[in-house]
DNA sequence: CAAGCGCATTAGAATCATTCTAATTTGCTG
DNA sequence: CAGCAAATTAGAATGATTCTAATGCGCTTG
């Protein structure tokens, strides 16, 4: 039950699978979340969020820009990065950071959710968990199992704000502006 | 049931519990691996494993450059950087990721765990998870609840090798020299 | 004790993803 | 058509990390 009902595939053919109803309806969220953000949907932002959908890849922004360039060949990384931070803050799109190489985006199922990532090739992929055959107890023997991966590491971070902060915060909404603070994404 | 038996304090002073069972035990267990590893333990890489160890804060490589430099002020960053490398390779520390600030280095509990980060003040703590309070099915409601953060995210990954990367790894073992990968560390 | 070897260390340059800046373009709205 | 704000651009700046080439240091061996 991890995810919402239109799913996309896990695993398919990496081309525009646009007929899918599912790339309808979140182009759809994705260009509402813009709207409402009042910030116009121009022809390469547009270009944008389907060559987000259009990849299993979970694809960085050079590789998104390149889709882009592809049709707009004039287009700047920075205007990549620039919606890409508009779709962040609006929840449309989640990053999965990397310290070693690109950060990479997941359009498709922008809440969190579990991914396997391989350490040789790169590749990102959603991880589907409703198997039911009988799993083994530490998590990285069941996911193995369950994957075909050889899996050596797991990842499980919290992100949020710590007490300290929390209190912090609200102190600060009663006084004039608070001095900004700069944290985690 | 997350961690093994000797278990570093979750929160508490930052100065060298020096003092404490498991400084000394994983002190020599990181020293055990480098000696292993055939690789010197210099006096400046014996003050790093100390300062590694004495803080609860997951130190990034800049805080423990600072750390050693108070004593041996000539120390480079290079050094510190090369020190966590083999490291890293010895499964002696564990490098938590950021792509937008500096990794921090968890010596405490080197083996994978769930921490719980705050982004505003940038703190990383490690999660304990053993409360027996009645608790909410979302992880994320039962993380705010248990450790007092509003949490927001969860990132779960599990990295590994893929079943395509694991046979051409198997077919290149039977040939001479195969081409050398880069990928995730 | 001297010679020589190899790892450890260093300062600084290089890299690379990302962010910033300042100028320009675009597409309205009146 | 003038004016305005947001979008876009090229290129510079940033910052963590890695690389490089030279030097230092500790050892062993004769």
């Amino acid at each position: 039950m991890l995810k919402a009902d239109r799913k996309p595939p896990q695993a398919q053919t990496a081309s525009p699978p646009s007929g899918e109803a599912w790339f309808g309806s979140r182009l759809s969220e994705m260009q509402d979340a813009l709207r409402d953000k009042g910030v116009a949907i121009t022809r390469k932002r547009a270009k944008l969020l389907e060559v987000l959908l259009s990849s299993d890849r979970h694809p960085s922004a050079a590789e998104i820009h390149q889709g882009v360039r592809a049709f707009y060949p004039e287009t700047s990384l920075a205007t990549i990065y620039n919606t890409l931070d508009i779709l962040k803050e609006t929840g449309q799109v989640l990053e999965i950071e990397f310290s070693a190489s690109a950060n990479r985006y997941d359009g498709r199922i922008p809440d969190s959710h579990p991914h396997l990532i391989c350490v040789k090739c790169e590749k990102v992929e959603d991880m589907d968990d409703d198997s039911d055959a009988p799993a083994p107890s530490d998590p990285l023997d069941r996911v193995s199992q369950a994957t075909g991966y050889h899996i050596t590491r797991l990842r499980a971070d919290y992100y949020g704000t710590c007490p300290a902060c929390l209190s912090a915060s609200r102190a600060a909404a009663s006084l004039p502006d608070a001095p900004p603070e700069r944290g985690f994404a």
